[in-house]
DNA sequence: TCCCAGGTCCTGA
DNA sequence: TCAGGACATGGG
């Protein structure tokens, strides 16, 4: 891998599993969007990143040298994807699954973000997610700049979400998940030093305190766990994932607590990862549908 | 019109 | 413990 810097962007040549299609698409992010020359424009804190590619080379625009490290952690570029693809890779299935979403990384969000963004996503589509939080980053969150002609926004911090009504945050089209959202703002005021804890302690002590939360259950819980938190021995099972499982693995009547037992037997520590080689595929192909 | 979406919560048995 | 319904919103 091969680092260089020209006028407001980082240029890495040689990047292997890396696929900002893979990436972007496989539901684990809401705020990167296609432009039309294929690259993806998203809001990471308070910058915003435009990520185009060609081939193994991946150019992050609208950056400089400075935020490398912040890309290379929120990117997970230090993690070897070659030796999880092989653990992962126990059956045909999967290995069709890995192919098909060959770039996919998991990426390191941030806690608060990805607590809102799944408590969002609750019974809910992925296009109308999206909509919600940007109307939320909009209306709450900070003005970051213009690029490409569109306006961007920081994510709401819970201090900003914190001191909004129920109503303006339903007029973001929340539903009825709005009060939720603001009673989980008030509470991680006072309780975001354990929050940004979670990743050092156990997946049980985490699994339990994030379900405290109204609002987030076992499903919501294992993504947050998942995507922000580094917990990477669970399986989160949603529609998508049961479908795929009770189409290629289990019975059809499979509970959902029972699929995911037994892919966390299956693929133990490298869990997270199937999940996601399994949703993108599901998703893409329309399996079980 | 009805059904469903990266579910969770509440209720009644 | 557990099945069943409610819940905002919008697209198909």
């Amino acid at each position: 891998m091969n680092i260089t810097e020209k006028n407001n962007q980082i240029i890495i040549d040689g990047i292997k599993d890396f696929n900002v299609t893979h990436i972007f698409d496989c539901g684990q992010c809401f705020r990167w969007n296609k432009e039309d020359d294929g690259s993806y424009t998203g809001v990471v804190k308070n910058k915003v990143i435009n990520v185009e590619q060609h081939d193994s080379t991946v150019i992050f625009n609208n950056i400089t040298i400075d935020d490398y490290n912040m890309v290379k952690e929120y990117f997970d570029l230090d993690t070897d994807y070659a030796e999880i693809k092989s653990n992962v890779n126990t059956d045909e299935i999967m290995a069709e699954a890995i192919k098909f979403g060959s770039g996919i990384r998991i990426l390191n969000q941030d806690e608060w973000e990805i607590m809102i963004s799944f408590m969002i996503s609750a019974n809910n589509r992925i296009p109308m997610i999206k909509k919600v939080i940007e109307n939320l980053s909009s209306c709450f969150g900070d003005y970051i700049c213009n690029y490409r002609g569109r306006d961007y926004y920081s994510f709401p911090t819970a201090e900003q979400l914190s001191v909004v009504s129920v109503d303006k945050i339903q007029e973001c089209k929340a539903g009825f998940r709005s009060p939720r959202l603001k009673a989980a703002a008030e509470r991680f005021l006072t309780e975001k030093n354990i929050i940004y804890n979670i990743k050092n302690t156990s997946y049980d002590e985490g699994l339990a305190y994030l379900k405290t939360y109204s609002g987030i259950g076992d499903k919501v819980a294992n993504c947050i766990l998942l995507f922000s938190m580094k917990q990477f021995d669970t399986f989160p099972v949603d529609v998508w994932v049961r479908r795929v499982m009770q189409t290629l693995y289990v019975d059809k009547n499979t509970k959902d607590v029972d699929i995911q037992k037994f892919a966390e037997r299956k693929f133990g520590k490298f869990s997270g990862y199937a999940q996601q080689y399994l949703f993108y595929y599901a998703r893409e192909q329309g399996i079980g549908k």
